[in-house]
RNA sequence: GGGAUCUUAGCUCAGCUGGGAGAGCAUCUGCCUUACAAGCAGAGGGUCACAGGUUCGAGCCCUGUAGGUCCCACCA
């Protein structure tokens, strides 16, 4: 061998020049080919203001596992990235820099404001891409797509027009979420609630015509300006006979009518409600039933306007407290109370919204909906895990139309245009020359963007060239599955799903793949406040994307939250450096021999035992991938390459190799150990990259790479049943051999004798078979293996194992009281599994009902019991 | 108010379709055994929240209770 591994495992010195060198190769590009299979990923396309933090670590290590697997598999795996315009968090950031400047916004202007968000683009864009680099992702990057590039906004142009055509895109003054910060409406899943506390202010007002008044109270004393009725429940008969009269507003000097509507519910509070039609979306809708007129008192930054009179410019608050002084002053306030209620507030910026009726462009959910939550509810999409399906279907059959105008700059402009002489609205590709209704050519277009959300609904089609009959599109779509987190199910997935039956008249993914949040140590969310954030890249930087990888994904259930611990980080990367070192030491036993594929008559049981270990785990660890456990699949390959074929096949075979004498015995082994290190490493090369392939192309002393080979399947002829017993047999003896010594305070350097007693020859021969490996894992000096137990000294300390028995004459170290005690142990032991057996046995229900299997399995337990228990009784009489 | 989910070893969590309780870390005891002390060999530690039920058999299925977390709704 040239090529030889450092003598530690660095992963510095490796993962750039891998990646490098993958990208060289273009092992990450797929072409439209047919004659492969297609396998599809399309990557959450994170924000160009983004940078790389846990949940994107975890999040691009779950598609990277997917697309790694399948690609050795032999699919045509496609993993198309890009980013996110993300237009209203870059357009929070650019603001803020530019403040930071002593420049304002408007005064900047909206063309200068777009050439500094693209500016930004393209300082920012690719920094989170480099750092998904840094992670090992495989992402297909000559695809890579950005939402608001040539190719995206014309699918969103071409679906705004598609859908307004349709009718199922509509402008109309609705009520809707305005922050007052952020200055734009935002939509109903933009909207956090907060428990804050507040209070009840109780008021009442003059009932005209009469001395009495109307009692009743609210949360926001200051939309009293906007009231337009005040209702009450049909069927309350306190207040029957007041429907129909007026009561007087204090400070605008309006008679507004007492209404009866039954949104108002009678047990709550006095009964009474004041219904402000252009500031609550309940009041909205009895406004709309009893056609009652709208008054926005509101500016956009949530100072009162003209409409509320004296009070015209104060901020809402300010409004708030005065109001309620003068209520109180005119002897209309009753009560103040104390009171704890949910706020709607931004989820951007934490500004508490405010409703209000203003002209937005609103998409029609209603149909559009159908067929999305169908696809759930039949499986043509599944999520994962299954119990997604609840808050799939609870938006999904509780929809309200999405309003998807926003006032802001950076985004897609909606194409809305309008003749500036008619009011004519014409939605065009283009700005029209004339205007169809007046002739004129005074257009002007609409200054609203888009939610961003809309451009990345049509993502997984979009970024595959839609609107053009691509044959990417034909060939790659509808993508594979969807990994992404829980959290954006209703601003992501469910759009997308919908987007992609509209649109394309089919689903957009097959699966979608669910993930929790990555929380710190004390599972609290990592948070820029709190300051509690684990920077991945720092992880990277100290332990490897490997151990970071692995560390994401093991022990951890699909859509569970996890902890994020350094020392589980750490513990990854020992399991980097035991597979580095156990591959280290294969190559230089290799070291200066040509080793050849030996016939199955010269493996060793050993070797067909490990053999057959590796295939069933092989087995298990795609059929879990496939059902997208990937956490139990990593498990198992981790449990196989350490306990397994580190701590005992190695261990095991290690006489053969030193042994100079047995030049087939020792060419077995080494090509056992070849072979299944190599498809141990293709196992593991999903979730760790990096150093699967430095091992693989020093292994192989070859450039070809580990990610384009193929993946290992389960045959039959590597199935060996009768060794894989045989060789467990002999670690069961071999741990009763340590248990005994450990327990007896004896050093390994102190050699014993091992004598190996059955009456039957079947064990003799497995015996006699492994003797080399059995002789120097037991720390046995000689072993010998015979049918009784003559010419063993009666003091020998003995290991009772199914079978047979196991000496070891210590002499002087033996304690026979010690002994006695020990055996005591292991006949109470066995006593009791004994007992557990016979119950069942003893069982009629369990004998007739239980499966056949089942019996059987627990009658021969039955029998090795009773016989490991005669030994044991045996051998305590005779020490007795 | 509706829903989801969790409660398993000292800590953090696995446990797939019901068939003898697992891992990592931590603790304790031996070992520098020529791949690895980022290691090896061993040990201790659990009425699987509680109460019922179904079943030959329940950590797993059903019902209820308690506590935690989250999502949705928003009674003004």
């Amino acid at each position: 061998m040239s090529k030889e591994l450092a003598k530690t495992y660095d992963p510095h010195g490796i993962e750039d020049r891998l990646y490098a060198k993958w990208l060289e190769k273009k092992y990450f590009h797929a072409e439209v080919d047919e004659n492969k299979k297609p396998f599809t990923i399309v990557i959450p396309p994170p924000n160009i203001t983004g940078q790389l933090h846990m949940g994107h670590a975890l999040d691009n290590t779950m598609q990277d596992i997917l697309i790694r697997f399948k690609r050795m598999q032999g699919y045509n795996a496609l993993w198309q990235p890009g980013t996110d315009h993300a237009s209203i968090a870059t357009e929070v950031k650019i603001i803020e820099k530019l403040k930071e400047e002593g420049i304002d916004k408007n005064d900047l202007g909206r063309e200068k404001f777009l050439e500094r968000a693209w500016d930004w683009k393209r300082e920012y864009g690719g920094r989170i891409i480099s750092q998904l680099k840094k992670l090992g992702s495989s992402c297909d990057w000559d695809r890579e797509r950005f939402t608001m590039d040539e190719g995206c906004n014309k699918a969103v142009t071409e679906v705004f027009i598609k859908m307004h055509e349709k009718g199922w895109i509509y402008k109309g003054a609705r009520i809707i979420n305005w922050c007052p910060v952020c200055n734009t409406s935002i939509s109903d899943a933009e909207v956090e609630y907060e428990e804050q506390a507040g209070h009840f202010w109780h008021i009442k007002y003059p009932i005209v015509g009469t001395d009495e008044f109307l009692e009743f109270a609210t949360t926001r004393p200051e939309t009293m300006l906007g009231d337009t009725a005040v209702a009450v429940n049909p069927d309350d008969e306190r207040y029957t006979h007041l429907v129909g009269k007026t009561v007087k507003l204090p400070f605008v000097d309006r008679e507004i009518p007492i209404i009866a509507d039954s949104y108002v519910d009678k047990e709550f509070g006095t009964g009474v409600v004041k219904i402000t039609p252009a500031h609550d979306p309940n009041d909205f809708q009895v406004g709309q039933r009893h056609n009652l007129p709208l008054i926005n008192i509101m500016n956009d930054d949530a100072t009162i306007n003209e409409n509320g009179g004296k009070f015209a410019g104060m901020d809402r608050y300010a409004a708030r407290k005065q109001m309620v002084e003068e209520l109180d002053a005119m002897g209309l306030l009753v009560e103040v109370e104390d009171y704890s209620h949910n706020v709607g507030t931004h989820d951007r910026c934490k500004t508490t919204v405010e409703p209000l009726v203003k002209q937005q462009w609103f998409v029609k959910m209603d149909e559009l909906i159908k067929p999305a939550a169908d696809a759930v509810r039949n499986g043509e999409i599944k999520l994962v895990p299954e119990r997604m399906d609840k808050a799939y279907f609870n938006w999904t059959d509780n929809i309200r139309d999405w309003c998807i105008s926003r006032q802001l700059w950076w985004g897609h402009r909606i194409p809305a245009y309008y003749c500036g002489d008619c009011g004519e609205i014409v939605v065009a590709r283009e700005m029209p020359s004339v205007c169809p209704k007046c002739g004129k050519n005074h257009f002007t277009q609409d200054p609203d963007t888009l939610d961003t959300w809309f451009s990345s609904a049509l993502w997984p089609f979009s970024t595959l060239g839609w609107p053009e009959k691509t044959k990417d599109l034909e060939y790659f779509y509808p993508t594979d599955v969807l990994v992404t987190g829980y959290d954006i199910i209703f601003f992501w997935v469910i759009r997308m799903v919908f987007s992609g039956y509209e649109q394309m008249k089919e689903k957009p993914f097959k699966t979608v793949l669910f993930h929790g949040l990555v929380r710190d140590s004390q599972g609290r969310k990592m948070s820029k406040s709190l300051g509690n954030g684990i920077d991945p890249l720092e992880i990277i930087e100290k332990y490897g994307a490997d151990a970071l990888r692995l560390t994401l994904i093991t022990g951890n259930a699909p859509g569970n939250d996890m902890r994020f611990y350094y020392e589980r980080v750490e513990a990854n990367r020992n399991f980097g450096n035991k597979i580095w070192n156990a591959s280290r030491f294969i190559m230089m036993n290799m070291e200066g021999k040509e080793v050849t594929t030996p016939a199955v008559a010269d493996l060793e049981p050993v070797d067909k035992w490990i053999l057959s270990k590796l295939n069933n785990v092989i087995k298990e660890v795609t059929e879990n991938m496939e059902n997208y456990e990937l956490g139990i699949a990593v498990q198992k390959v981790y449990d196989f390459i350490w306990d397994e074929f580190c701590d005992w096949y190695i261990e095991m075979v290690k006489p053969r190799l030193y042994a100079s004498d047995n030049q087939v015995s020792s060419n077995a082994a080494l090509w056992t150990l070849k072979t299944v290190l190599i498809d141990a490493l293709k196992l593991l090369h999903p979730y760790m990259p990096f150093i699967t392939e430095e091992i693989f192309c020093t292994l192989q002393n070859e450039e070809e790479s580990i990610m384009i080979s193929s993946w290992p399947v389960y045959t039959e002829d590597r199935n060996f049943a009768k060794e894989e017993k045989e060789i467990e047999i002999m670690k069961e003896a071999i741990r009763g051999i340590r248990n005994v010594r450990t327990s007896m305070n004896v050093p390994p350097s102190k050699k014993a004798q091992v004598y190996v007693v059955s009456e039957k020859p079947e064990m003799r021969a497995i015996f006699e078979e492994g003797k080399l490996f059995f002789a120097s894992l037991a720390y046995a000096s000689e072993v010998i293996v015979q049918a009784d137990k003559s010419g063993i000294a009666d003091d020998a300390v003995s290991v009772v194992i199914a079978n047979a028995n196991v000496y070891i004459p210590f002499a002087e170290l033996v304690d026979i009281a010690q002994e006695i005690e020990r055996l005591e142990k292991e006949e109470k032991k066995l006593a009791g599994e004994l007992a557990r057996v016979n119950g069942m046995l003893n069982n009629a229900n369990f004998v007739s009902k239980a499966p056949a299997a089942k019996i059987e399995e627990e009658k021969a337990k039955l029998e090795k019991y009773t016989q490991m228990m005669e030994q044991v009784k045996e051998r305590l009489a005779q020490l007795k």
